[in-house]
DNA sequence: TCTAAACAGGATACTCTTGTCCAATTTAAC
DNA sequence: GTTAAATTGGACAAGAGTATCCTGTTTAGA
């Protein structure tokens, strides 16, 4: 249900917030994340466009998380490269469902909401200090 | 997030439910529900393979709801047609996450999890009985 | 200053989803 | 039995998402 988008951009920036300070580039985050280069590259643009990353250009350039990963939630993560549409308004425009959804659309409306409730409330460094054994996105 | 087949899957199965033993036809489900006619025609026809609906072919023909509304979770339409993927495994393949994923996949998955206990626990009965003004698909 | 590393942006290709069309089959009703 | 209503299935077209490549620009460092 999760585009394949938000799952890379969601690698890079956790790859990012394991190597704080460090500057990574392209090459090594698509490495580390096994993501395609050229797509990631492209999923980098959006990031920085969006200010959740900084990057630096040229000679032993990279990319930086833009923010604390304490600042940071999967939200905004997601919100910038794919937004989770939530469901305002009636899908079939009926005048009558304008303030008020009917009960279908209110409940996958209810869905949407509960998945963005999960991400808001999920900064990086939440997925950084959990105490699982697994590390992100390494074999350790 | 929710894929156009869906959406129009649970508009066909929630306009069913409302016209309860009364054969269909496919222009008339279009109609109500502004789902392409062509369309909604082949999600019809996953939804009888899955024994959602009952088709009758022929003259006078049309579709029926498979099941008593009550006993029909949105969850089952959805996973008929277009089925949530819950993560199981490391998407990275990393052997050391093969039993326990790491916490970004993890808390990815919990939002899956989230997703479909809405849907698990939610009948077209449910739908339908909900004290709400607007009726679904309706312009009442 | 020159070179090479690295990102930026545009063009292109591939794949999957969405949408359309048509011939074949089924079947009620006359 | 014939006809017309209706689904079935296949083929095809359009669009979005995914993926790749190439040229240009930036910039650290020799």
């Amino acid at each position: 249900m999760f585009s394949q988008t938000v799952e890379y951009s969601l690698r890079a920036i956790v790859h990012l917030a394991m190597q704080p300070d460090m500057l990574q580039t392209t090459a090594q985050i698509a490495k580390a994340t096994q993501v395609p280069a050229p797509y990631l590259s492209k999923v980098m643009q959006t990031l920085a466009r969006g200010g959740l990353v900084t990057v630096k250009r040229g000679v032993s350039g990279g990319f930086l998380l833009g923010k604390s990963p304490d600042k940071l939630t999967i939200y905004e993560v997601v919100q910038c490269v794919d937004p989770i549409q939530r469901i305002h308004t009636c899908p079939l425009d009926l005048s009558s469902h304008r303030k008020r959804l009917c009960s279908l659309h209110k409940k996958m409306d209810g869905a949407l909401e509960t998945v963005e409730t999960v991400f808001r409330t999920t900064t990086l460094a939440d997925l950084m200090k959990s105490p699982n054994p697994s590390v992100p996105l390494c074999n350790s």
